[in-house]
DNA sequence: CCCACTAAATGAATGTCATTCATTTAGGAT
DNA sequence: ATCCTAAATGAATGACATTCATTTAGTGGG
C-alpha cells in the first residue's frame, strides 16, 4: 500500500507558522486539548492516521512537545476511551425500570465503542483508578443494581458479564456483511451454511443488531430474577 | 597459535550457520512450519516479542523469505488463529446434551484465545472463507444446534452472540486483579466500592469466571427456550 | 532584585519495525 | 541448452514512538 496521501505542500497557505524555540508565553498543550484533538484526528483519519506526528501536526506543535503532557500514545488513547465514556447513556438508571434501564445503558455503550474497537484491548485492562469517567459510570450503573435490589455480592460479576458482552459486540459491529461466506468450501458445511441462509432470508434488520438483542435479553432476563 | 581463518563454530552461540545466497536445494519455508513457529514464539516471548525479524531468526532465515509464503505478518496472525481454532473442543456437540456441549465448548474457546487475546481483533473481522479450521468449528456448532432442535434462522446469531460474550470475557481474564480498586476515589463512589467489597468478600473463585459463568448460563438458559 | 529551578517548547537523533527490491541460485518445463 | 519461476539472501526504505540536548519563560526563596 502507497503512503496514503498527504495535503498538497502549499507554502503560501502554510499552516504551521513556526513557533520559536523555548517556552511559550502561554502554555500551548495540556491534556484536555490533547484528548479533543486526539479524538477529532480519530474521527477524521481512523486510529491507523493516528499517530503522534499527525497528533501534533494538528495541535500545531512539535511531536515531542506532548510527551511534556503525556508519558505515550497508550496514555493518549486512555485519555480518549474515559472521554468516550461519559457519551454512554447511564441516565436511565435514575429514573425507570431496571431492565429498561441496562437496555439503553448497553446499547450505548456499544454504540460508542463500536466505532472505537482499538480501544477495547486499553480498557479491558486498564484499572478505574487511571479513567475518573468511567469509575463514575460504574458507580452510575452499580447503583442503579443496588437499588433494584441486586443481591450485593453478585452485581459487579453481573455488570463484568455484561460489560464483556458488550465489548465482544462492538467487535461484531465492525464485521463485514459478507463475513459468514462460506464460498467454495460451502459443500463440506452444510449446516452452517444453510444457518447462514436462514438468516440471510430472514432479515432487514442489521444481522448485529440480532445477535446483540438476543444476547441481552438473554442476560436481563436471568439476571433480573436475581433481584431481591 | 596460528590465526584461525574463519571464527570458531559455536553451536551456542552461532545458531546461525549461513545459507549462501540462492535458492536452497529443498525449501527451508512453508505454511505450517511458519505457523508452528509463530506459535512457538509467542509462547516464549509473548505478542510484544512476536516480530517478523525474530520469527525469522527461529526458522534460520531472513526476515524477507518470510514474504515468499504469507503476505503480512497480519496474514501469519491469521494462520495462528486458525490453528489455536483447531484446539477448541467441540466434541460434545456430537454427543451429550446441548447445553453441557455449549457449556464445553464455550470455555475452551475463552480459554484458548484468553492467552491469545492480540487475535481477537483480527478474528472479529476475519471472512472464515480465509480460515478453514475456524470455518469447521461453526459447522460443528451449527449441527449441534440444528440437531438440538434450534430454529434455524436463529443459530447464527446465538453462535454469534455467545461468540461475542466469549471474546470479551477473554479479554477480562488478563485484567489485573486489583482493576476496580477505586483508590482515592472510593469515598466518591460508595455503592460501586461496596459491591467491589461484597466480591472480595465471596470469592477463591477468580472473578472473571465467575462472571463468565454467570453469563454463559443467562445464555443457554433462555437460548435453550427457543428449541422447538 | 536576582538567581536558581522548573515547566514547556523545538529540533535533531535513535532504534525498532514491517516491508520491498535487486540479486542469486535451483530445478523443472519447452 | 535455455527459459521461467520459486525461494533464498542482503541491503535499502520509510513509518513510527520515544528520548535528549537546548532554549526560553515564568516563579519562589534569599
Amino acid at each position: 500500500m502507497p503512503a496514503p496521501t498527504r495535503a498538497p505542500a502549499d507554502p503560501l497557505h502554510d499552516a504551521k507558522p513556526r513557533r520559536r524555540v523555548g517556552r511559550p508565553a502561554a502554555a500551548v498543550l495540556d491534556q484536555d486539548g490533547i484528548t479533543a484533538a486526539a479524538l477529532q484526528l480519530i474521527g477524521k483519519s481512523g486510529y491507523d492516521g493516528f499517530t503522534m506526528a499527525a497528533l501534533a501536526r494538528t495541535l500545531n506543535v512539535a511531536p515531542s512537545a506532548l510527551y511534556n503532557h503525556v508519558s505515550s500514545k497508550r496514555d493518549v488513547l486512555v485519555l480518549v476511551q474515559d472521554h468516550l465514556t461519559s457519551f454512554v447513556d447511564v441516565s436511565a438508571f435514575g429514573s425507570g425500570p431496571w431492565d429498561q434501564a441496562v437496555r439503553s445503558w448497553a446499547w450505548s455503550y456499544r454504540d460508542v465503542f463500536s466505532k472505537h474497537t482499538p480501544l477495547i484491548p486499553v480498557i479491558a485492562v486498564l484499572p478505574v483508578t487511571d479513567a475518573p469517567k468511567t469509575l463514575a459510570m460504574y458507580e452510575a450503573v452499580s447503583a442503579g443494581f443496588s437499588h433494584a435490589g441486586f443481591p450485593q455480592e453478585r452485581i459487579i460479576s453481573a455488570i463484568v458479564a455484561l460489560e464483556s458482552f458488550i465489548f465482544g459486540s462492538a467487535y461484531d459491529v465492525t464485521a463485514p456483511a459478507d463475513i459468514f461466506d462460506s464460498g467454495s468450501m460451502a459443500h463440506s458445511t452444510p449446516n452452517f451454511t444453510a444457518a447462514v441462509k436462514q438468516q440471510d432470508l430472514e432479515g432487514y434488520e442489521k444481522p448485529a443488531d440480532v445477535a446483540f438483542n438476543l444476547g441481552l435479553e438473554a442476560m436481563i432476563a436471568r439476571f433480573g430474577a436475581l433481584r431481591g
